[in-house]
DNA sequence: AAGGAGTGTAGAACAGCGTTCTATAGTTGT
DNA sequence: ACAACTATAGAACGCTGTTCTACACTCCTT
């Protein structure tokens, strides 16, 4: 049996450096993520960040598109009512948002310093805003939102979604039960933008 | 005639250094605002940002706290309608936002590195949402959003503001017409939370 | 088996950051 | 006129992301 060697492998590095990161974003918040802390949670040298990532922002980029995959991975329900699917999903962002807080923080709340997203990441994001607007549109192809541009639509549900879990992670809520307004929120929002026209204006 | 004092008066410092962090941020991004080059801006020793303020920190409270007073001046509007109010409110709300976006920045959007709001910026933010869910309250008096609890209302008015406008400022909007598509977004989530229960689950 | 290519290592170095400290110079009130 | 106050410049400290150099180890080819 070989002595232990001294050098990791590639493989293990990255996801090691990856995970690492998530860790110290949770737990010391996104300004504990320094080259040097992460290498040295990692076990590894601070010139493995720049040896295997594009520096801190390749870390970053890592970081995001797996958080993309993830949040695409739950958008794949099989439910056969698509407003029932838009509910779920919608659920499904803010369980993952509250879940995965690390990913999320680095996906949509917090910008670090210098960091601006890779090409692939920014593919990876637009992919993701055009799966909900799928589900949107199939809404219409069900009578659903009539008279409406599914594009916007989607745009309006995102908002509304990313508004609440924003508010909530950065501690601004305030409501009597978080589960239970969201679902409100959510369900009478799909409500309202479902009837064409109440405007009083 | 005096010559020119080399040194400036105490209240024009104040009022300069904030103007010029607004500045920075405007031009250069939130990341663009240090002491040195605010000093430098403002026309000031970086130790003045010391002796005037409270450190970084301290300009970044006080510009939180114009932000919340613009805000609330933005918020006294006086139509009968409170329903109108609400919208009106939050119409007002985005244009503040749009248009000064350092404010907007500072007090949501970016997470300064090292910053946490001081306690009368803290009180200053809940009294801003305490104006917001008086007129949802005063909403229910109307009869609009029986059955509801009105700081759950204003919670998820304030997130589906906060959410669209959050979006919009990062470059993620990908509305066919912004304006329109806001004020949709607001009267439809009004009306389908004033609707008691159409939730088919 | 030997040797070169590739790669992970440690550590120094650079400019910039927020902040603190010291010493100097200007202003103001008594 | 003199003391109290305050704004100033500038150095300093420990931190940041990043780059560079020199060294050690592994693996592939010959």
């Amino acid at each position: 049996m070989p002595p232990r060697p001294q050098r990791t492998p590639s493989e293990d590095i990255v996801a090691g450096v990856v995970s690492a990161a998530l860790e110290l974003i949770t737990e010391e918040g996104p300004e504990g993520l320094t080259v040097r802390a992460l290498a040295r949670r990692a076990g590894v040298a601070p010139m493995s960040i720049y040896n295997h990532f594009d520096g801190k922002n390749g870390v970053l980029d890592a970081i995001i598109v797996d958080g993309f995959t993830i949040l695409a991975s739950l958008a794949e329900t099989s439910l056969t009512d698509p407003r029932e699917n838009l509910v779920a999903g919608s659920v499904a962002y803010r369980d993952f948002a509250l879940e995965h807080r690390a990913h999320y923080t680095a996906m949509f709340l917090h910008h670090f310093v210098g960091y601006t997203p890779s090409r692939d990441t920014m593919y990876v994001a637009a992919k993701g805003f055009e799966i909900l607007a799928a589900q949107v549109q199939k809404c219409q192809e069900w009578g659903i939102f009539p008279d409406k541009f599914y594009p916007d639509v989607a745009q309006q549900l995102w908002a509304a979604v990313h508004g609440y879990v924003a508010l909530e992670i950065l501690g601004i809520n305030f409501a009597s039960d978080r589960d239970a307004v969201f679902c409100d929120f959510i369900n009478g929002l799909i409500s309202g933008l479902d009837t064409p026209d109440v405007s009083l204006l």
